[in-house]
DNA sequence: CTTGAACCTGTATTTACTACAGGGTCTAGT
DNA sequence: ACTAGACCCTGTAGTAAATACAGGTTCAAG
């Protein structure tokens, strides 16, 4: 039985020690149980539900998300079907970012292409940005 | 000279209306005059910053980068040079941010390849979420 | 027994808006 | 002239997801 203190858990996850109070605050992470003196106690399953949580933000699944995906997990009743149907509705979204970000990319360089980088106060890329529609 | 008030500049620009109160008073958006019961009035000028700040937005600069752009146009003291490595930067920042969102996509959709879609209440990536390590 | 690291709490800050509540004003129709 | 409703005004609070700080305990080592 391994017990750690909050220092101990945000090194061995990578999180920031706040976010750990964060996350206990928002309820996605359960109250511990406290020393008498009321410092936190962690124990392995509080190591593993913050991993958790730390791997979903990191796919971008907003806590929100996240919180839903352990809520299924908690009730134990969930379906593969039902976490693969969030898994790939994640994945449209994150496509959909992809795009976007691909269209500025083709705008800006699109513009920086047409700008000869002088050393003259008129610059077309501020042109197109200032321009009628 | 026409002029217009909030709700008409909004509707123009296809902002919505709090937002321009909003950049009045973060600054980046001048001050109209107003009329004698205060209401504000806007002119062309402000039509044409308000959707130069709208398509720095919609570009992916913070209001800040936007900010610096207007101000080097204010100070009139810009060169080409100076705007184009802005906007290159910028550029730099939207692959990386595709190349992140490339990866997330690549992880996701393996691992619901992993995943069978099915009845049970186990599931493959519910399983890698949780994975140690 | 002291000192400094680590912990506790509550609150404020960040980004870029958006949304209210509680008023004043303008305009079109009667 | 009057009134209804659309518009405008202000200040403030809320959103996501943390992060940072102030001011105060507690723990561990020497």
């Amino acid at each position: 039985m391994k017990e750690m203190k909050r220092g101990e858990l945000a090194v061995r996850t990578g999180c920031n020690i706040e976010t750990i109070r964060f996350y206990e605050k928002e309820g996605i992470l359960p109250n511990p149980p406290r020393t008498a003196a009321g410092h936190r106690l962690y124990g392995a399953e509080h190591l593993k539900r913050l991993s958790f949580i730390l791997r979903c933000r990191e796919l971008g699944f907003t806590l929100e998300q996240t919180r839903s995906l352990l809520a299924l997990v908690d009730g134990n009743d969930y379906t593969c079907a039902e976490v693969r149907e969030a898994a790939l509705a994640h994945v449209d979204e994150v496509r959909r970012k992809i795009e976007d970000l691909k269209v500025i990319d083709q705008v800006l360089s699109d513009m920086a292409a047409k700008c000869d980088g002088g050393d003259v106060p008129d610059c077309p890329i501020i042109d197109t940005l200032f321009a009628e529609e």
